[in-house]
This record gives structure tokens, C-alpha cells and sequence, in this order.
DNA sequence: GCAATTCCTACCATTTTGGTAGTATAATGT
DNA sequence: ACATTATACTACCAAAATGGTAGGAATTGC
């Protein structure tokens, strides 16, 4: 049961970028890896994710980067997470995926539904504009 | 971020040990594992963990099998899943096996505290007893 | 033109997951 | 005693996920 890098690095990204929403300049991917001590590609392929996401404006080329398109407070941490990892669901059975077809006479299915009510709620009780 | 069969399946077991804990009789395993439709020999692996931990009541031979040592009331469901699943925090930055050595300085790290007590509460605050 | 930067795709080693196989040991019924 | 029914334990293994790496193409500023 855990978030894998690339969830809590997307979070390291974000935080990052969040810092430096206020000056309005873009930050290159390899200033964050450097100071996050991160590797750099694998930083690339990440927030590659998070672009086609809609959460950054880019700039290419010299002096080039990244910055937040939105204020920190307009993203979820949740909506963060399930974007790099896909979903937070506790187990296969929850989620758009591949609901589970024996759900109903399933015992253990509204405790799992339980869990991940609390993990939504909390994850989206957060924005990046707490953690800045 | 998935509880993995492992943890799912160690709690199917014990809640069909539950349900049969007032008739204190023995359940074989092939009988769980046919009527969950679980690989036997992989829920022999998961049983035998479940069975270090002082769970059990266990008798081998003819007409064999387990029963819980204790009231299902006294199981907490977080403790069955941290016995199976080795642990239940989000990241490895929790937890006592590798303590993060920058938590002081890092901006995430009370947002993953945060979580695993949600989850910590929410598994803890269940037992076997509200799902026979 | 050149350097700095993002974009994109393919590859890959290691670890984890989800088992299987086989044998040993123990209790029971007959 | 012995066949049957169980658990106990150890070793192995295929597939998938994880956590990257490599290389080149496209874009922009100077």
C-alpha cells in the first residue's frame, strides 16, 4: 500500500512550482532536480504527465521551463496524486476500472469503500497552497 | 498506492473464521479457499503468517483445521492488514524501517503523517465483528 | 549558429506480486 | 498399523510493476 515516486515526486514538482507561482517566471526541470537531487530524466517523463494534464504553462527553449497555470490553492493534492498514479484506490475492486461484480453480496466491500472515502477526503481537504 | 492480495485475502480469511467462531468448531482451509475461490496453496502461505501472529487456533489431522484464539470483536482489521501486508503507510518515508532522514526540513512530509493517521484511525477503528 | 530547454519514444534491470510444487509432520478413523 | 486428511515449511518461478536510462527531435533566446 504505497504512493510511488512518481506520485510523491509529481507532488515535489508541484510544491516546487507552487513556491515560485508569486514571481511569475519559469523554472527549468533541471533547477528542481538538481536542488530535489532527483534524476532528471525521470523527472521528465513525470512531469510530462502533469503537462497533459493542463496544470502547467511551458516555456521552450533558452531560459525556458515551467510554471503553475492556476494558484497553488486552485490544486488538489488528490487531484495531483491520481493524476501520476493513475488512481488512489486502496484495492482493484474500487474505481471506474474494473468495478467489481461481486461487490454486492461481498462482504469486505464497504469497509475498502470506507477506506477510500477517508483517503479522498483528506487528500482533497489539501492544496498545494498549504504546503508553500 | 494498492492493499495487495496478500492483505485482502488475509482478511477474507479471518472474517470466514469469524462467522464461524460461536460454533467453536475447526474450518479446514480447503474449505475457505473453495468457497472464496482462492488458490489453496496460496492462502496456506498467507494462513501461516496469520498463524505466527497468535491468531489461530490450530489443528492438524482429520477433520483439522483453524479457529480464531480470541473474540472477533478483539481482531482490529488494521492490525490483520499490518500483519499481512508488512505495514500500512503510504510512503516509505513513514514507518520504523527507514525513517526519513530529511523529514525535519521536508515540506511533505506532515502531509503523508497526515494521511497515514486518517488510514491508521479508520482501519483501527474496525474490527472482525462488524463484518460477520 | 549555438546553447539551453522541452518533447517523445524506446529500452531495461531490479523488485514485487501472486502464485506453484514438493515434502515433512501430525492427528484421526477404522 | 495404516490410509486419509490436515497443517507446516521451504524452494522455486513467471509476469507485472517500479524506477529508472538513452537518444534524438523540436523550439526558443541570444
Amino acid at each position: 500500500m504505497k504512493v510511488s515516486t512518481k506520485g510523491r515526486y509529481a507532488l515535489i514538482i508541484m510544491i516546487n512550482l507552487a513556491k515560485n507561482y508569486k514571481d511569475n517566471t519559469y523554472i527549468s526541470l533541471k533547477e528542481i532536480s538538481d536542488k530535489e537531487n532527483i534524476s532528471f530524466k525521470y523527472l521528465e517523463k513525470i512531469i510530462g504527465i502533469l503537462n497533459k494534464n493542463d496544470y502547467l504553462d511551458v516555456q521552450r527553449g533558452n531560459n525556458g521551463g515551467y510554471k503553475l497555470k492556476y494558484a497553488p490553492i486552485k490544486y488538489k493534492i488528490g487531484d495531483i496524486l491520481k493524476v501520476a498514479e493513475g488512481d488512489l484506490t486502496p484495492v482493484t475492486c474500487l474505481g471506474n476500472h474494473e468495478e467489481c461484480k461481486i461487490k454486492d453480496k461481498c462482504v469486505v466491500y464497504p469497509f475498502w469503500e470506507g477506506l477510500y472515502d477517508e483517503i479522498n477526503d483528506y487528500v482533497n481537504s489539501k492544496t498545494l497552497a498549504d504546503y508553500i
